[in-house]
DNA sequence: TTACTTGCAAACGGTTTGCATCGAG
DNA sequence: CTCGATGCAAACCGTTTGCAAGTAA
């Protein structure tokens, strides 16, 4: 393995923070959220460099994307190592994690039997969870 | 306290090019693509009203609709009754549906054990397929 | 006739970008 | 000092909406 650097992301507070963010919640939040959480912690920061941050991270796979039927995208920092998916109250926007290998195997031998390589995939569980139709 | 109001939707010129391209086509495709080939047909509409009616479409769900990773929402006549998925090439674009009894039953128990009604769920498979990596 | 539908144009909301300035290396 | 990062403001882009004119029922 090469001891690559080609990351050549400096260090620079606003960085640092849009991480701290991420890494304080478990649970995805917007560009705008995220935003919000620090100007409520006192940092002044531009909403422009979170966007940017946002799309670096996304793009170095560093955070999970994904998008509400309104068309916002959500981020949330998410290891490369534990893949799963989310069951989402459409209601309370609360979101739960979901695993199953099965559904894995299933996926990834349906697209290589199609002769596919390269294959990635998103599952979304969306309903009313049992707290907002109780 | 319901004054429920069946579906009142006019029969409009309009409303009928707009169904009549979604049964031309069996993939899925934006509204300014909708618009477009309506256009082409020579046939005057706005795309406010193509958004009107797809979004009216949507919600008497009488189409599916999924969002590009761009936030670009996709639309395509599908009948309730063939639910399925799909399999995506990211370098052509071609689609393939996939069906699976086994996942579909998978995702409505996990969410009902969950406590969840009124389930709905996506899945997107994408990966580079045999013609494009050949 | 009634009141829903159309469609132009303007508003909107999330995201991206131009560019002058800041600051990490 | 250099060159990437920041962030205000303005541009963008898909989508929604206000409203006057058109039209199905």
């Amino acid at each position: 393995m090469a001891t690559e650097q080609p990351a050549k992301t400096r260090t620079t507070r606003q960085g640092l923070w849009v991480l701290e963010i991420l890494n304080e919640s478990d649970s995805f939040m917007s560009a705008q959220q995220l935003h919000a959480k620090l100007v409520a912690k006192e940092k002044t920061i531009g909403l422009a460099t979170i966007y940017n941050r946002l799309r670096a991270l996304a793009e170095a796979h560093e955070v999970d994307v994904l998008r509400t039927e309104a068309g916002e995208a959500l981020y949330r920092r998410c290891g490369v190592d534990g893949h799963h998916h989310h069951l989402r109250c459409r209601r309370c926007g609360n979101v739960e994690e979901v695993e199953s290998a099965q559904v894995e195997t299933w996926a990834r031998s349906l697209a290589e039997n199609a002769g596919f390589i390269d294959i990635s995939h998103t599952i979304e569980i969306t309903g009313i969870c049992a707290a907002c139709h109780g």
